[in-house]
DNA sequence: CCTTATTATTAAGTATGCTTAAAAATAGAA
DNA sequence: TTCTATTTTTAAGCATACTTAATAATAAGG
């Protein structure tokens, strides 16, 4: 498996998870920064070796094995994220930044040191599950979207599930923080966007950033 | 800078330095496991770049700029296995092996964060010296190569400079490793081989091995 | 339902980093 | 010094991962 391969597989398996996404050839060449083209291509090479399910002008889904194969990379992603949290305190953007590299250089047998290091640990610091060495994968299912958090409550953060420098900088600029509590008020524009109260101050968040946060109800 | 390319200049540098050895196309290829026609055509691409002198039929040596690039690697490369070593406990091995990887994919950032939690470690696990950031190296004036360490005398072990599996497990079964005490006795077959005494066992070394041990004489 | 805009696919081409095979140059031995 | 063995280079070719441009299919709006 090449870098390139993976980072496709593990762009695939993040669409197919996140909201308001779609496993399209297109939308993959956007997030991976490649021509539409590329992407086809890719798929068919996928298709070939049993890692995704490709049929022309369809959306991809991923084979049992291509899911497995998605989860071992986004296991060492979080696993170094969580230890550059830890152990040298980098901020949000700089783990992933990171990882994003670290993740296809990383041998099962290193994987494993760092997840005894930190004592097994079942998230990463943005709150993302850290999938297992068999590829079990325990999603929290307390968490809410805050796109469809219902209004009136409050709540506490509990994942961030961004990649982009610009997110987590707005989150940190405005308190936005795993555990940081805050309230949800009126919705305007037809759901789109959300008002939210946190630390006495205001916001005003679109989709584009409340389908990235997800809170529940305890801490 | 690809992988391919870091890897081939960071062999020179070490070819350049090791004992009995040049920085013949087919050295290279021996070394990095591809053929001598892949070596050529390298050969020629990074003195294109500016990172090497190539004279067809000759040796190639590392420009300024070269050999900084090779420092820059040596530095990630050494920093990792001093961290593996330090962190995780792996083996002179191991952080050889995985260190071979992580070197390609780590960014200047991350070394000086490695770089700052070991305190500014100078040598690595197996004795060799950590470059600084702007590519000084401070080698060790004391080291003596033991395939011509005066007989008679005892020493002090400072540098095992192999990577071979092989070597390390040699090694550690034979107890040689860093800060370890032996004496040099008689040589045989024209200087070829070395016989040493460490923990009173008596060992025949050959050039392959001796020449890729360094000793100092106090500790 | 038809037209148009968007998206996906195919085709052709490029750079990288390899390969093997053949030719050329160098090095070593007699 | 001359022959031979070794090494290096050149040539041709291949796989990967991209590109742009042209074509085909699908989706969306009027
Ligand atoms: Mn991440
Ligand atoms: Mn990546
Ligand atoms: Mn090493
Ligand atoms: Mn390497």
């Amino acid at each position: 498996m090449s870098v390139s391969k993976e980072n496709f597989i593990k762009t695939i398996y993040k669409l197919q998870q996140g909201v308001g996404q779609n496993t399209r050839p297109g939308t993959i060449a956007a997030a991976l920064g490649i021509s539409n083209a590329a992407a086809t291509d890719m798929a068919r090479k996928l298709a070939a070796r049993g890692l995704i399910n490709y049929v022309k002008y369809q959306p991809v889904t991923l084979t049992e094995s291509g899911r497995l194969m998605a989860l071992d990379v986004l296991r060492k992603h979080r696993l170094w994220e969580a230890f550059l949290f830890e152990v040298f305190g980098l901020s949000m953007h700089e783990i992933h930044r990171e990882a994003e590299l670290l993740e296809h250089q990383t041998s099962v047998f290193l994987a494993e040191k760092i997840d005894a290091f930190l004592n097994n640990p079942t998230t990463d610091p943005h709150g993302d599950p850290i999938p297992a060495t068999d590829g079990s994968v325990v999603f929290s299912n307390k968490n809410l979207i805050l796109s469809e958090a219902p209004a009136g409550a409050t709540y506490y953060v509990s994942r961030l599930a961004g990649s982009e420098e610009e997110f987590f900088d707005f989150c940190r600029d405005n308190k936005i923080a795993i555990g940081a509590q805050l309230t949800v008020g009126n919705r305007y524009n037809a759901g789109q966007t959300t008002e939210i109260v946190i630390e006495d101050t205001k916001l005003l968040l679109n989709t584009d950033f409340t389908n990235l946060i997800y809170v529940k109800q305890n801490q």
